[in-house]
DNA sequence: TGACAAAAGGTGCATATGCACGCATTGTAC
DNA sequence: GTACAATGCGTGCATATGCACCTTTTGTCA
C-alpha cells in the first residue's frame, strides 16, 4: 500500500473518534469523580429520569449501545442502589429499571458537576462549535444503527 | 437544573463522542475481524510502522492514549508475534517496541480491510464532511492534551 | 395444543480504559 | 559519591465494550 493509513493528520475516522471520546471522558470523568459517578453511570441515571423505568433492551437503544454491555453497566448502579431492577409481571423475561430515590439524589448532586464538565469543555472547544459537533456525531451514530 | 441533561437531541458533548466511537468502532472492527486485528491493535502496528521502534510511553503520547492502557493492549499482539519487545540497552527501564515480519505482513492484509471500513464509513457520511469531522475531533483530543 | 419462531436476558471470553500505587533505573545537585 | 528527584514501566482494581452462544419465556400458526 502506498499507504491509506499513514496518520500525521489522522486520516482514520475511527482512530479520531475514539481519541476523542477517550479525551473527553477523562475531561467528564474527572468533573464527575466527586460526585462517584462515571461518565457512562450519569448517562443511565439520566436516561433513566428523562424516560422513566423501563427495560435493559428498551435503555440499550435509547443510549445506542450493546444490550449485553448495558446489562453489566447497571450492575455497580444497582449494588450502590441507585437503580432497582425489578422483574417484569405480565412478562416473566423483563426486568425493570427504575430510578431510586438515592438515585434521583445521587444524579441531583452529580448534575453540578455535569455542567462544570460541559462548560469547561464549551469553553475550549466553543458553545456553538460543539453544538455543531454533536449534531454530526448523531450522524455518525445513527450509520451505526443502520448496519 | 432545568435540566442539561435532557437529551432528546444528546445535550451532552461526552456522551456524543462516545456513542458515535462505539458505532464507528463496531463498524471497522468489522471489517478489521478477517484480518484477526481491532481498530486500536491495528492503529497500533500502523503507528510503529510510521514512526519506527519505539516506548510504550512515547507510543502512548503519539496516540494519544494512557500508557498503562496501551502497554497492556500491546501484549495481544506481542503474544501472536506482531511485535516483539525488547529491553533497553542504555536505558533498562525503556522497553522497544518493534514491528516483527509477521506483524508487517498481517499489517499488509489488513490494510485492505481498512479501506473498505474506511470507505463503508464515508459513503455513508460523506468524504469531505469526514475529513472536516477528523480535523474537529483532532482539536477535542487537543483538549485533553491541555489538562 | 403442539411445534417453532421471536424476544428478553445472561454468561464466557477477550479486549479496552485509566487511576492509584509501587519498583527499578537514571539524572542531578551538593 | 550520596541523597533525592525524575523517568519508565508494571500491577491491582474497577469499569466499559461487544460477539457468540445459551436459557427462559412469549407469540404465532397450523
Amino acid at each position: 500500500m502506498s499507504s491509506g493509513s499513514e496518520s500525521g493528520p489522522q486520516l482514520c475516522n475511527c482512530l479520531a473518534l475514539r481519541q476523542a471520546a477517550r479525551q473527553a471522558t477523562q475531561l467528564y470523568d474527572r468533573h464527575l469523580a466527586p460526585a462517584g459517578l462515571r461518565t457512562t453511570q450519569f448517562s443511565v441515571l439520566v436516561n433513566l429520569r428523562r424516560l422513566g423505568p423501563m427495560t435493559i433492551n428498551r435503555l440499550a437503544q435509547e443510549m445506542a449501545i450493546d444490550r449485553t454491555t448495558l446489562g453489566r453497566n447497571i450492575l455497580p448502579l444497582e449494588r450502590d442502589g441507585l437503580i432497582a431492577i425489578s422483574q417484569g409481571t405480565t412478562d416473566k423475561r423483563r426486568k425493570e429499571l427504575a430510578l431510586t430515590q438515592e438515585g434521583t439524589a445521587r444524579l441531583r448532586r452529580a448534575a453540578k458537576f455535569w455542567s462544570n464538565a460541559q462548560a469547561d469543555f464549551e469553553a475550549q472547544f466553543g458553545v456553538k462549535r460543539a453544538a455543531a459537533l454533536r449534531a454530526e456525531l448523531r450522524e455518525v451514530a445513527v450509520i451505526g444503527v443502520r448496519q
